[in-house]
DNA sequence: TCCGGTCGTTGCGCAAGTGCAATGATCGTG
DNA sequence: CACGATCATTGCACTTGCGCAACGACCGGA
């Protein structure tokens, strides 16, 4: 078993403003996990025994309700923290989180957080964290209130576009495997109505795509479909 | 100018710890304000200067689109915080918050937030109160993205009756004046639609509505509507 | 008391998007 | 390499709920 370097946290802002030694205890404290594509975290519910920071792959946050529909909440792309329920004044996690794919996360026990808080810049950046989910989350609310299907799926691939895209030659690549129900639970909607427009935007050569995988190829043009013109 | 009195903040979760004397400094820096109903207590977008303590009234928590169209997040009740930009690690309203009835707010500068952060339970409070809106939302999102616009009126007038409703002999009364046009800002639906459908409940004996009033008068059969049932 | 503004209701036609169903493509596994 | 599972596509019929339009009720102010 071997240390892990402390270049890992060093760069991210939680801990940036750490000293060598104090990053080297967090460390020592932590214990890594590597979760296959599709496993869960963490379920929601279920008490938050641990948080996490995830150093590669990508997690989903979802939620399932009472019928069995799942709704997508959002994506969290490696350098972040999850499962923060303690910064939510929460015991139980609040949704499930589920490995996108392939992910690597550092895990500590949750009385740890009480530690952390008291590092400098540590609680301000994750209330950052907090702060930019409930602005994504509100987001949504206002995109499924007002906005049509066409527009969401719009807005929701150029979300993940900048969010966890990738520069390809032939346009922004999402990183992540999706499927078109993926999409759909993003934005409320089914597959048919995802595919279709998928089909449609990739007959006027705005994206590409293939069994679980979309490259935007026209950024400015699913722009305009979002109806974020002006 | 007479002084307020301790009693106001002492029963209040994030003061409820605090010893008189704080609760006395605290008072002594709170500017108090009235909010005629319609006014706007801040506005999206605009610099966070002050953050609020409802003691009075119903706060609207509202976003507009580039469009125009305005989308209500939630409703506050008395008693909580409200424009809490810092604990989200903003310097700007995520939203705006228009007084839904005539209200009456304490108002501190937001460099006390960090001072009040000292005190023992005002975060751990605070963030309790950031998490429950934080779930509350997300609920919305879950709702908006699977459930038809029958449930989801019958959901947004059960979460008023129950957050801010008053019992009598007739039914539960939503306490604020809520118009049509409201509801269907909660719902991301048109004001023909709520109308219809809480016309079609009057007749039903659920509901019985005036002109910006509404009493929920057979509360478990709109929850059956609201699909909870199980 | 009249008048303008806000709020609410209802009928009708239409379009967006769903549900259903059938088919095909691709991947991993034994 | 064959099979089952997952993922994707597409046509068609149907329903939900929106847009439009017109009207009516109620409230507050001059």
């Amino acid at each position: 078993m071997h240390k892990l370097d402390e270049s890992l946290l060093s760069p991210l802002p939680p801990f940036s403003r750490l000293s060598p030694a104090e990053i080297r205890e967090i460390l020592d404290e932590a214990t890594p996990g590597r979760y296959p594509e599709g496993t869960a975290v963490f379920g929601e519910g279920l008490p938050a025994e641990r948080f996490f920071l995830l150093l590669d792959g990508f997690i989903r946050v979802v939620r399932t309700t009472r019928e069995g529909d799942q709704v997508i909440a959002l994506h969290i792309p490696p350098g972040q923290l999850f499962g923060i329920a303690p910064a939510l004044g929460r015991d139980t996690y609040p949704a499930t989180a589920v490995a996108a794919s392939e992910s690597i996360a550092l895990g500590w026990p949750i009385r740890l957080w009480f530690e952390f808080a008291k590092y400098d810049g540590f609680s301000t950046e994750t209330y950052r964290t907090v702060g930019a989910r409930l602005g994504e989350i509100h987001a949504r609310v206002t995109e499924l209130a007002t906005q049509a299907v066409e527009q969401r799926v719009a807005s929701a691939l150029l979300r993940m576009a900048n969010q966890s895209g990738r520069k390809t030659e032939a346009g922004i690549e999402i990183v992540f495997p999706i499927t078109r129900s993926d999409i759909a639970d993003m934005t409320g909607t089914t597959v048919h109505t995802v595919s279709r427009l998928l089909s449609a935007w990739e007959r006027a050569g705005i994206v590409a795509s293939a069994r679980r995988r979309v490259v935007v190829t026209a950024p400015h043009r699913l722009v305009v479909l979002s109806g974020a013109a002006k």
